[in-house]
RNA sequence: GGCCGAGUGGCGGAAUUGGCAGACGCAUCGGACUUAAAAUCCGAAGUUCCGAAAGGAGCGUGCGGGUUCGAGUCCCGCCUCGGCUACCA
């Protein structure tokens, strides 16, 4: 009585691929390869709890991509390994004393026992972890790799792809050194200042609880840490910065051609957040009186235009960035940020104290009090005038934290009318609101900013004109709240006709007139006003024509920012990647400020063995109390030096560990250039969300240096990009051990086996959607399986032997229209990786061919090979119960015969005005006279056209009549 | 607040991209097999109304409009849910 059982089948069918290396790939294409294809899953993080359900969704659509690809004879490369440097293990050890390499190696053994489970045909002889010291020596030299490059934006070249690019990552020894820069000291200290990987006294996020700083994105938005939830305070540490930032433009443009989802590529693209505009510097000079500012103001003016625009401002002149400076007529304040080394210069004595306190207060405060929206916004005057460079107004100057040292210049213009921020803030200190965007009526008119009662007076027929104007809103698509106000003004206007004037010209003008009835910045475009000879020019001319005149005044000139920040690199942990940084230390044994890199043969720097990793409750890292003989030493020039004791964070290892898969015994480089050139770029990535800016964010910087500097061949790392839809509970909620509803694999494995899971997983909906769990479902896929287990294999016979049902004979005109659709389909399917339909389909099939008495044999291969790449165990076992002495992972895929799904006559709907009223059977190829002849004959449609008159009649060939009728 | 995604039976979802809405599966109900149950197999079913029944009529893809011979699919406006993000000038 041989059931179908899962658990015997797939142990057995797990050390057969394991015994005959059946998925292990070499470097070199087999013979009658199609090509090459790199697939790569996400890599876990191999955390405690063991494997989620969460992890088979991604890793079971790239086995089947993968697995169906071998059949077509590709060449592929489908490695795993881990991620495994990070907290967890380190807070373990604090806990338990436990080493962090002793759990993250039991962790490893966990998950790698997990995935072999589940049958996924990765090549484990490629198998690799970040915490591998044959690993991170290659992340070390990476970082070196970083630490020798400085980005010429300048630089015209042509890269290994063959693509001519401005700007690359250059050696640091190609720096041109200013002349002013001399003597071998300078000249290092110069050079400290433009390399990729350099050291920063950064105000970072400090975590007393965890004992350590953390990146801004380990902190949620509510200002606790991502890890345990605990608070996070600002200090100022000396830290290790990546330049990511000199990347940005790359970074945006060359995501384009990338196959990748539009909305992970917009994701990306607000991260970096390019933004065009100006910066225009505002004159403050050197005195508290503003008369003699302002005879300063005209010869300093007169002098730029000598000797233009300067790199620095100097201390006396505000610089400021904006992207409107089309509103520059609407300025009538400044704010900077209470961080700005101007404030010291300008600040007057009776606002020291006021200004002092709050740049104090501002220093304490954690992000979190700094954005918080909810709260209103603060500031203070520090008692200074700026003069605007257009008008020559002197307007005041204030500090206040909505303006972020870290953007643009620290230093904005302030527009209340036209800029939400500004608005509010000038709200709450009474600041004055100049319009100089002339809005549309309708909007408005939708913020209130007319009173009816104020046109008293003026005649004429505002009934027209208002009909014309609401007409005219309508058509420009304007908001109800406008045209309703509207609406109402002509029902109030028809009882008062006389003393409307023209709304739409009067609205504009009680605008300018009286900007603080508005009740809201508005901040579209539209034509200039109050703006002198500007007035009348629409947003985009006027910014244009500006810009122009301030860089010709030598006052301003065009900008461009991100909203990306240079990457914060370093940890204060130990389980990380040491920096291989010697810092020289001077006579007393203080660091000098001067550093050098590692010998690369010296590498890797491996961890010291410590027992101890208990935070000091101080930011120094634990690998600052590592043994002497590891922290100091002394260089061949008799130089002291002392270890870098920072580590590098977890992103580090998940950088390039893609590139290393394809040659992970390599001891003499990261990676053979030949091996690169041949599998790179990967072909198809998948992976969570979660990881949709940062990681590959940061993956494709890397690679990009990497490009610069020649050691890989392709400017992308990942060409396809698929971001696999959570799971969630049964209860339709996130899992989580605290709501109850975490699936646990294992679980599952042991009911149903891994070939329902995998099965499941796939069969649940659309890879990329967010989509529950439902324990039934499994049950559901678990007995399609032993449909086609029964299918196939006798079961009332003793031992596993074929049903004899199944025999040698051909396939009806039916069954081969079914098996060839199935095979159609099935392949489109797994292209489209839409895995759902492609299961109903093998259902269908499958009901389809059980209730036949006799199955032809050739029609169970197909669907047993169809079948393999989503429940590989079962399609094994059946294929050697079909007589095959061999796995069948390398046999040909099934192809379909087009000609045998053609099918002679098809029946379609017939629609009496768009309604079905009947179905005919018409031949396939009947042209649209046809159809209808057979359409009206039918008694049905004769029925409901009887006595009406027949205007017109659709027919499309193959797929439906329809008669429209009158009467 | 901004951006992205999604709303289709009791549930997960399908629908050749404008052409028979609800494939496939789950749950449900009925039947067969069985002493009985499990397992398995066969069958029913969006919903309302009319009818004893066969059958028929209407309504149906979040809501309201529009385009079209024809809309789940396209356009306009709105609502709800989920994810990401947080003053970036």
């Amino acid at each position: 009585m041989p059931r179908y059982d899962a658990r015997r089948i797939e142990s057995k069918w797990q050390s057969y691929w394991d015994n005959h290396h059946t998925f292990v790939t070499s470097n070199t294409p087999p013979e009658g390869s199609q090509g090459k294809l790199y697939v790569l899953d996400m890599f876990p993080y191999p955390s405690g709890s063991g494997l989620h359900v969460g992890h088979p969704e991604g890793y079971t659509a790239t086995d089947i991509v993968c697995r169906y690809n071998r059949m077509k004879d590709k060449h592929v490369l489908h490695p795993m390994g881990w991620d495994a440097f990070g907290l967890p293990a380190e807070q373990h050890a604090i806990n338990t004393g436990t080493h962090p390499r002793e759990t993250t190696y039991t962790n490893i053994d966990t998950f790698r026992r997990q995935l072999k489970m589940l049958g996924f045909s990765y090549d484990w002889s490629r198998e690799l972890s970040t915490t591998d010291e044959d690993y991170y020596r290659w992340t070390q030299w990476i970082f070196l790799q970083l630490y020798d490059t400085w980005y010429d934006p300048d630089y015209e070249w042509t890269g290994l792809d063959g693509v001519n690019r401005v700007g690359r990552g250059r050696p640091i020894s190609e720096l041109p050194i200013p002349g002013n820069v001399k003597g071998d000291e300078a000249v290092r200290r110069y050079q400290d200042t433009r390399r990729l990987a350099y050291q920063s006294e950064a105000p970072v996020n400090w975590c007393p609880a965890l004992g350590t700083v953390l990146a801004n994105e380990e902190v949620t938005a509510d200002g606790k840490s991502e890890r345990g939830d605990h608070p996070v305070e600002r200090r100022k540490l000396r830290q290790w910065m990546l330049r990511i930032t000199a990347y940005a433009e790359r970074l945006l443009g060359e995501l384009e051609p990338l196959d990748w989802s539009e909305s992970i590529k917009l994701l990306q693209r607000n991260w970096i957040g390019k933004s065009i505009g100006a910066e225009v510097d505002f004159y403050v000079g050197d005195t508290t009186d503003p008369e003699t500012q302002i005879l300063e103001f005209a010869p300093w003016k007169a002098a730029r235009q000598q000797v233009g625009f300067p790199d620095h401002p100097g201390d006396f002149v505000l610089r400021v960035y904006t992207t409107r400076p089309d509103t520059l007529f609407g300025a009538t304040y400044m704010v900077v940020a209470p961080e700005h080394p101007i404030v010291d210069h300008i600040t007057t004595l009776e606002q020291r104290v006021k200004v002092d306190t709050y740049r104090d207060i501002v220093s304490r405060k954690s992000d979190l009090d700094r954005t918080d929206l909810a709260k209103q916004k603060t500031g203070v005057f520090t008692g200074a005038y700026a003069v605007n460079p257009v008008n020559g107004k002197q307007i005041p100057i204030w500090i206040a934290d909505y303006v972020l040292m870290s953007y643009g210049t620290g230093a904005i213009m302030a527009v209340p009318a036209h800029d939400e921020r500004d608005w509010e803030f000038a709200q709450s200190f009474k600041l004055p609101n100049t319009p100089v965007v002339e809005p549309p009526g309708s909007w408005i008119a939708e913020n209130n900013v007319c009173d009816t009662q104020s046109w008293r007076g003026r005649e004429e027929d505002a009934l027209t004109l208002y009909q014309e104007l609401l007409k005219k809103w309508k058509q420009e698509g304007a908001r109800p709240a406008a045209t309703d106000k509207l609406e109402s003004l002509i029902d109030f206007s028809q009882k008062a006709p006389e003393w409307m004037d023209g709304l739409e010209q009067g609205l504009a003008r009680r605008y300018i007139e009286y900007p603080q009835v508005c009740h809201k910045a508005f901040t579209g475009e539209g034509s200039a006003i109050n703006s002198g000879e500007y007035d009348g020019l629409s947003t985009a001319e006027f910014k244009r024509k500006i810009t122009e005149d301030l860089s010709a005044g030598g006052l301003g000139k065009q900008a461009t920012n991100y909203r990306l920040r240079d990457w914060l690199f370093s940890r204060q942990r130990y389980w990380g990647e040491p920096f291989p940084i010697w810092h020289e230390l001077d006579d007393e044994g203080k660091p000098t400020g001067l550093t050098r890199p590692v010998a690369v043969d010296e590498l890797p720097v491996t961890l010291p063995d410590m027992e101890d990793f208990k935070p000091k409750g101080t930011p120094d890292p634990p690998l600052s109390w590592a043994p002497d003989e590891w922290l100091y030493a002394t260089a061949e020039d008799g130089t002291r030096l002392m270890r870098e004791t920072n580590s590098m964070p977890q992103w580090a290892g998940s950088c390039w560990y893609y590139l290393r898969f394809a040659d992970n015994k390599n001891s003499g480089a990261f990676i053979d250039p030949e091996v690169e050139k041949y599998w790179l770029p990967v072909d198809l990535y998948i992976g969570g969300a979660e990881h949709a800016v940062l990681h590959l964010l940061y993956s494709r910087f890397w690679h990009k240096v990497l490009f610069d500097r020649g050691y890989v061949s392709t400017p992308e790392p990942f060409q396809k990009l698929v971001n696999q839809g959570m799971i969630l509970g049964e209860n339709n909620e996130k899992m989580s051990k605290s709501r109850g509803n975490v699936i646990n694999p294992d679980d599952v494995v042991t009911q149903y086996g891994a070939d329902s899971l995998r099965l499941y997983e796939m069969f649940m909906g659309p890879l990329e959607q967010v989509k529950p769990w439902s324990m039934s479902g499994v049950e559901g896929v678990f007995r399609f399986l032993g449909r086609v287990w029964r299918m196939i294999v006798d079961e009332r016979a003793e031992d596993v032997t074929l049903s004899p049902a199944v025999q040698d004979v051909p396939l009806t005109d039916e069954q081969q229209r079914v098996l060839h659709k199935t095979i159609k389909v099935v392949t489109e399917d797994i292209e489209k990786l839409s895995f759902n339909t492609a299961i109903s389909r093998m259902m269908e099939f499958t009901n389809v061919f059980t209730q036949a008495d006799v199955r032809p044999k050739s029609a169970m291969e197909s669907l047993v090979l169809l079948l393999s790449p989503f429940a590989p165990h079962l399609a094994e076992e059946l294929w050697e119960v079909l007589g095959h002495a061999k796995t069948l992972a390398y046999e040909p895929w099934p192809t379909h015969d087009e000609s045998m799904l053609v099918e002679n006559e098809v029946e379609v709907p017939v629609q009496v005005n768009g309604k079905l009223r009947a179905k005919i059977m018409v031949p396939v190829d009947a042209n649209p006279p046809a159809m209808q002849e057979i359409a009206e004959a039918s008694e049905d449609v004769q029925k409901q056209i009887e006595g009406k008159q027949v205007v017109k009649v659709i027919a499309v060939p193959g797929r439906m009549v329809n008669f429209v009728v009158k009467g």
